[in-house]
DNA sequence: GTGAAAGCGCTAACAA
DNA sequence: TTGTTAGCGCTTTCAC
């Protein structure tokens, strides 16, 4: 009996069958108490929290999966967890799940279609409860699958045509609006845009908003000046390298996410630009770190905690009332402004 | 039947018995097949996984863990996830740990016991294989739950008594001892060293590294220039301003890691030094930001991925072979010296 | 080689 | 209210 014998090693890990006998009662028992059930009576309640807390047992969520078909699992994946954006979302994400209840299985999909769906699958098999797809707008043709196996998910800008899956709408425009008035009052008007990948959604979203803010804003923008680059570091450097090359050059610049946007502080720096006397820069998400730029990045925020309440609450949504029609299948997450050093007046020569 | 309801009108997810009907098999021979026992012959082999194939079936993990005791699920709890390190670390680990079949379960402590405690005890239920604590020596006592349990843990610079427990020992002087000869050959003679919080184990080794290298270099250091903050930028902003209180003043500073040497950066520059003509700087752990800071950051690397691979190879040690006395126990990750642009001679006034 | 059957620890009918 | 019991989907003896 090897089996046996390990476990008997192995010594403790008290099952529901252990506190049943300890407290007296059946094991039925038990398993109501643990679940707050209301038909047990005080007296017997007490005695099994009382064996519980004596055997330090707590039940075996393997076990309850498989018999209640509910996990409490979610799953978050994330495009890139090397973007402090995604670190500081999924931190949020946790800690709301963890207040309720649920624990979480992270994945970050590297804008890798491939690995997206190792992600999907190994999720699957642990039988999440739902998954948030914060990849923004990337390839999410994998998605079918969970889809198909009807697991609630919900989506970063990007509409999926079924019951189970509804969508986090982000509202860039009044951000974006907002930086471009708040260069235009500066004074600038010629003013750059780095795009992000154009195969996100997002990336795409971002610039088109800026394109209608400078057309409403009455600024002109020139075909030049909008460069599609990836939401890294090295991506602002090499994107900021091209406008360098340009014999008509911005005296501003927005980027399509901070990473460019401090990639864009760095590549300046080593140019011998000064920022923000010689080019204005503004950031998109406003991630932790732009505060401790040199200097401190004015940035567009992007509320990590709005998104993923929003997340979560999708979820949950699908998951604890499923089949209601009327649940809410969109949330909007705003945008706002964060004015520090990395903007200013255009200077003279510019 | 509310639930065979359920299930019918959730359609699909095919169990064992499908596949085995299909395929005209038992169901133990599906399972053989899946878990490649050698006992299957290659007829029926073929015929199941078609059937797999053709249902898109995949096992649920909760049932296979129940019955054979073992989760495929690695915890890593870290300290902060807001410092860019954990992620990277987490990245790591988690790559090794897919690529090897297995799934993690990520948890931050935040320096905080309590919740220590509740990451241990949420793993715990979900019946983890082992436990990376990467809290780098912090409120370990918590631990002794993991250990009565019998799960395999592996922390990094903190020794438990016991056969499941192993220990990634890091070795700081190596690339505390290069940094402070670098320093010492650009003529460097005052520097002071912002350590860590006291409470972390890992805090104080780097700190008497760092006594210790100054010692044998032959150079003195002042009581006022250890200075103790938190491993955060705010903690660098803060730690620099005592600096520049007193009277005698360092030409360099080392940093117990980066977060702090940023923070430092940043403060230096608000008070209009110049990096590194004014100040040198140097930061431990080189994260991926360190390279697109200003300037960028000389930094004593710690690898992310040999630690993530240290703890993954600690964890499978104890997992995969378990009571084999000869399992290693300690693992040595060493850092290294990478110099950057915020180091420099100092200048002649200094 | 292959199949039948006994559980893994738990929840939820159903009985009492 | 409480207890008894039938599985949840799988692995693993044990017979054949």
């Amino acid at each position: 009996m090897p089996r046996k014998a390990a476990r008997k090693t192995a010594g403790k890990m008290p099952d529901i069958r252990t506190v049943a006998a300890l407290a007296k009662v059946s094991i039925a028992t038990v398993s109501r108490t643990i679940n707050g059930s209301p038909l047990v009576s005080d007296r017997l309640s007490k005695r099994v929290w009382q064996a519980i807390k004596q055997l330090n047992y707590f039940p075996n969520t393997h076990a309850r999966t498989l018999v209640s078909g509910r996990s409490r699992l979610l799953g978050i994946i994330v495009e890139n967890i090397t973007n402090p954006f995604f670190p500081e979302l999924v931190q949020s994400f946790e800690e709301i799940a963890v207040k309720h209840g649920y624990e979480i299985l992270v994945s970050s999909s590297n804008s890798d279609p491939e690995i997206l769906t190792s992600c999907v699958r190994r999720m699957l098999e642990r039988k999440v409860d739902g998954v948030a797809v914060m990849t923004f707008g990337e390839e999410e043709t994998v998605l079918d699958q969970l889809v198909h196996r009807n697991v609630p998910i919900v989506l970063a800008e990007f509409k999926l045509d079924d019951p189970k899956a509804s969508t986090i709408l982000l509202d860039y425009s009044t951000g974006i609006r907002a930086a471009v008035s708040h260069l235009a009052g500066l004074g600038h008007r010629s003013i750059a845009f780095l795009a992000g990948p154009h195969h996100l959604h997002s990336a795409v979203t971002r610039e088109n908003d800026f394109r209608t803010a400078m057309h409403n804003a009455g600024l002109p923008l020139q075909k030049k000046w909008v460069i599609e680059c990836d939401h890294t570091l090295k991506g602002g450097v090499a994107g900021f390298g091209q406008l360098q090359k340009l014999t008509a050059r911005p005296t501003a610049i927005v980027c399509s996410n901070d990473m460019i946007a401090i990639g864009v502080l760095r590549a300046a720096y080593m140019d011998g630009l000064r920022v923000p006397q010689d080019l204005s820069v503004i950031g998109l998400d406003d991630i932790d770190f732009a505060e401790f730029t040199l200097p401190p990045l004015t940035s567009i925020r992007l509320s990590r905690s709005d998104l993923a309440r929003a997340a979560f609450e999708a979820l949950r949504a699908q998951t604890e009332d499923p089949g209601n029609p009327k649940m809410p299948r969109e949330f909007l997450v705003s945008t706002s402004l964060v004015v520090r050093g990395s903007t200013g007046a255009p200077s003279a020569g510019s």
